[in-house]
DNA sequence: CTGAAAGCGCTTACAG
DNA sequence: CTGAAAGCGCTTACAG
């Protein structure tokens, strides 16, 4: 047992060694014992697990890994968790990752590259063993052996990747707007600098409305969080008459309706809206969207595993799809 | 330079020990430079940060934790990150804790306290040097001494939290009611096992009806997040001619707002509603509550500090409160 | 100011 | 199956 002085506060530490030594094993035994790894006799496991048992004995995580070389800790970096996309993506993340024994560290990067880059430092400086990466930006020189992965997006080229089928269901949602009887429909999506399933969000837009001859009414802006409103009214003053949207996500669609709503609009009588995330339901929201709702939890799971192989130097698909649905709301007629 | 094997890649590390050879100096000088623990002439720091620099050196921080004691890491111990307050709680414990060179392990504890106890081992496994604690239960076997603080609730007798002065924001809130005019006011506020702030926001709400000598139309359940629907109809069945309602979550009055509409009434006419937290707004949620905002930033920023000095094995108040303030939506007249 | 050495608490070849 | 030893990459007294 040996007395540790640290921050003032003197607290004894009991080691492995001391462990072994109430055992009256060698060192190397108590922790084969301990850990499983390599055979024991099952009389001295138990001598050494009572022994452990006896002293109150807590491995030190911090020596073992430093002796393996990893950390039990993932990161996810995001733009901020204080969104409901995200923090349902953390959600998914920390429970999977626990039933694993990963350890989950939350880093908001604020669109900050800065910020971004300095963590993603943290899989050299082992303070990670890998990444779960959502940015708005470009980052090339990433070394792309890197344990790191991606949701919804290309981060530099070599990366796995999980998305939606964005293209087919976005395409579902602007053909329901039309089967609805909807006129004039517009098109509102966040603009990404990265390479994007966003982007094949319009892009369905686009071709719908090419195939059925009606007008491109397209707002793709480049905006922060807390901007939905802004980004909304300067929407409705350019195409007045809309009277169906589709928008990029819920928080887009969620921001239209109270647009909506200050020009006298009703929904979804004289304006339908079909947002694209389905993940505001679980908070009460108001109204109750329709939206393409992503199965966030799917797309996590295939996300983890990914990554687990891409730790472990496996081989990994580039990329995986996991179908959204179309979930009708009060949005919609 | 040293060739690792790892997860069948291998990757070349570059140490302490390479930077000293290349730079001409002891081991331990090139520690001093590199950390500027300790003195070194400045030229000897050049060199040594040239060939840091030049050998690409990044320290390992694993070994340096080891060695320190240390982990850099805090953990945040929360029902689910997927709820706007905690988020919000998350959100700014990171932004504040990353200033201070701090990483932040987020726990989803579900109300699990198995899952609450096992993280709690964090600190004495050292994955973590100090825990933010916010839990529906009671533990009462912690070691009062470990780094350990909470917000809103106390946790077991000993650790230092924050708050809201709970009490007289939710005394204003009501008597704001009272002076809008409204006759019949109640109170819906979840019951929490733990000593909590809560409890005040209703023992505010009995003591003004009291005082104004109004019948007191209180319901304190028990539920889970994702109920609040259930238990607004459960008020609403047993106290129908309710005109103004005060709430002691957002998330409650935003069900409280739809229930209200499911039963025709009109918010804030018929109907008003002041809730607590203030924190929907950034979502753009419709209506826009009436309620009693906290400061979540001051209030972690006062959270984060008395957690550091908690680690650093300095005295710390028990409690330390931040004044919340009641902010006027479309909720109330 | 600087170098050589000890040691943090573990795990894992290496011999027996 | 087991013990003694080496070593993970750093930091920090300890002598000079």
């Amino acid at each position: 047992m040996k007395m540790i002085h640290r921050n003032r506060q003197v607290m004894e530490m009991v080691t492995i060694k001391d462990v072994a030594k109430a055992a009256g094993v060698g060192l190397g035994t108590a922790s084969r014992a301990l850990t499983g790894n390599g055979s024991v006799r099952s009389d001295t496991k138990k001598k050494v697990a009572a022994a452990a048992e006896k002293l109150g004995f807590v491995p030190n995580q911090l020596a073992r890994n430093f002796k393996m070389r990893s950390t039990m800790c993932i990161a996810i970096i995001i733009p901020t968790v204080f969104h409901p996309f995200f923090a349902k993506v953390v959600y998914h993340c920390e429970v999977e990752l626990y039933k694993l024994g990963y350890r989950l560290i939350v880093v908001n990067s604020q669109d900050d590259v800065g910020k971004e880059t300095r963590m993603l430092n943290m899989i050299k400086q082992q303070r990670v063993d890998g990444i779960i990466f959502i940015t708005h930006y470009e980052h090339d020189n990433i070394d792309p052996t890197l344990p790191i992965v991606s949701i919804d997006r290309h981060v530099g080229s070599g990366f796995p990747y999980v998305t939606s089928n964005n293209y087919e269901a976005s395409r579902e949602a602007v053909k329901y707007l039309i089967d609805s009887g909807a006129k004039k429909i517009g098109c509102v999506c966040g603009a990404t600098a990265v390479i994007s399933g966003t982007r094949h969000r319009y892009e369905a837009y686009i071709d719908v409305m090419n195939e059925y001859a009606r007008p491109v009414w397209l707002l793709k802006p480049l905006f922060k969080h807390g901007q939905e409103m802004e980004v909304m009214r300067e929407y409705f003053a350019r195409y007045p008459e809309t009277d169906a949207l589709f928008t990029g996500s819920d928080m887009l669609a969620s921001a239209a309706y109270h647009v909506a709503r200050e020009r006298g609009l009703h929904v979804p009588q004289d304006m339908q809206i079909i947002g694209y995330d389905g993940v505001l339901d679980a908070w009460e929201t108001h109204p109750k969207l329709t939206t393409v709702h992503q199965n966030v939890s799917e797309m996590v799971k295939a996300i983890v595993g990914l990554l687990m192989k891409r730790i472990r130097g496996e081989e990994t698909p580039q990329r995986v799809e996991i179908p959204a649905m179309l979930v009708k709301g009060d949005t919609t007629r």
